[in-house]
DNA sequence: ATAACATGATAGTAATACTATTATATTTGC
DNA sequence: GCAAATATAATAGTATTACTATCATGTTAT
């Protein structure tokens, strides 16, 4: 996919960074190394001399990229939902019908990003990752409000708004199609979260997929 | 309800203390205090030291109580699920009915808790509130397997399995009663949270509550 | 009256999450 | 080719966090 626009740019919001880590090295190093950092050691003991040791940089230059590594997060959860929103309105553009265009919606965002498509130095499956595993961080905070009027959530708002318009189309008397694409995104984040590690608590995992629970779940909702 | 039963304990798993909070004054205060802080300062800014200022105790009283912060948010979310347990298998035991009882359990746990119960020393409406804020990130870390071995998560699972069998019992035949019912779960802790602090992204708000989108929901997904 | 136990007070440590300053290296403009 | 601007590195320093350890004091149970 990343061949057919070559110079496409995730456009993340300006506020989430000191400086554009697209616009040198060392940014995309701090970005593609962070991600794996992040991955390895969770989010709460990630830090930015840990980081800075990992890439053989000094850990006061990494502030002139990111104000604190809540603004890192911020930054790349953004950066997942850019990312997301652009497969998801490439692949569901063309399509006539409602019911199909929102069904390849729903396997777009319910499916394990299995292979690295190489669109940037960004290592999307880990990234993927990142996003089940601490993408909530990200927003239960006491600086949500703030954070949310800056419009550092945006990416992920209108992500929402497009799902709850798809739903719209296929049924038009459905009285909750925001709730439902809410739940979509972050419950498809939940049952990967459970197959990896309450597998207990939910049919998803070897055999079923979350793609097929949600896709059957909308369809229910919606017929 | 809490008169019928006043000798009523939750059972928390023992792991999670050091030493009994219910056993002494100093413990319930640490609880109670706990509550209202997390509350106020959101949990990254809690320390045992804020509250040992706030309850006129010494820092080093508290950890001879609770080993850490995350244990003791894993208490009181632990708390708040028995809780929850307690008063669905209530109020649904002597429904006949397979939908009635699962209605009756959606209602209970997509609520908002209006009132306290007066329980105990705990205040179940700020519990309720630290729950739909905090409990993401007492599983969300990288120490979450080992804390499921230790059963750290029982009353919780427990909790997911009984609205997994209520939702059997309506419909044999539905094929995800265990991703429904942690979708149910997590989905209204996240809707609670929207409706606070991203209405644009839901139909849930003044007019709308959860328990009539989740209601909705189930009712569609196992007719 | 004494032992056991609970709590308080104080001190100390390594790590975190930064900020500030100065030095050095590289790039760019003229 | 040189000066200026810019980027990065190195070092130091601060307040806070998340504890641990020790000792003192007060309270309770026998």
């Amino acid at each position: 996919m990343h061949r057919l626009f070559p110079s496409l740019r995730i456009d993340v919001h300006s506020g989430l960074y000191v400086k554009d880590p697209e616009s040198s090295d060392l940014g995309k190093r701090i970005v593609s190394e962070g991600i794996l950092l992040i991955h390895e050691l969770g989010f709460e003991s990630f830090t930015f001399k840990k980081l800075g040791l990992k890439i053989g940089s000094n850990e006061s230059s990494l502030y002139r990229y990111f104000e604190n590594k809540h603004k890192f997060l911020l930054y790349l959860t953004s950066w997942y939902w850019g990312w997301m929103e652009y497969k998801l309105v490439f692949t569901t553009h063309s399509l006539p019908d409602p019911m199909e265009k929102l069904s390849t919606a729903i396997q777009i965002l319910t499916a394990t990003t299995e292979e690295d498509g190489a669109f940037t130095h960004v290592n999307e499956v880990v990234l993927n990752k990142i996003v089940i595993n601490e993408f909530s961080k990200s927003y239960l905070t006491k600086e949500v409000d703030e954070e949310n009027r800056n419009g550092y959530f945006g990416i992920y708002k209108r992500l929402v708004s497009r799902i709850s318009e798809m739903i719209q189309q296929v049924n038009p008397d459905y009285q909750y199609p925001g709730a439902l694409a809410s739940t979509l995104l972050e419950g498809a984040l939940h049952q990967h979260y459970l197959k990896e590690h309450f597998p207990q608590l939910t049919e998803c995992g070897s055999s079923t997929s979350p793609s097929e629970y949600f896709l059957d779940l909308i369809q229910r909702s919606l017929s």
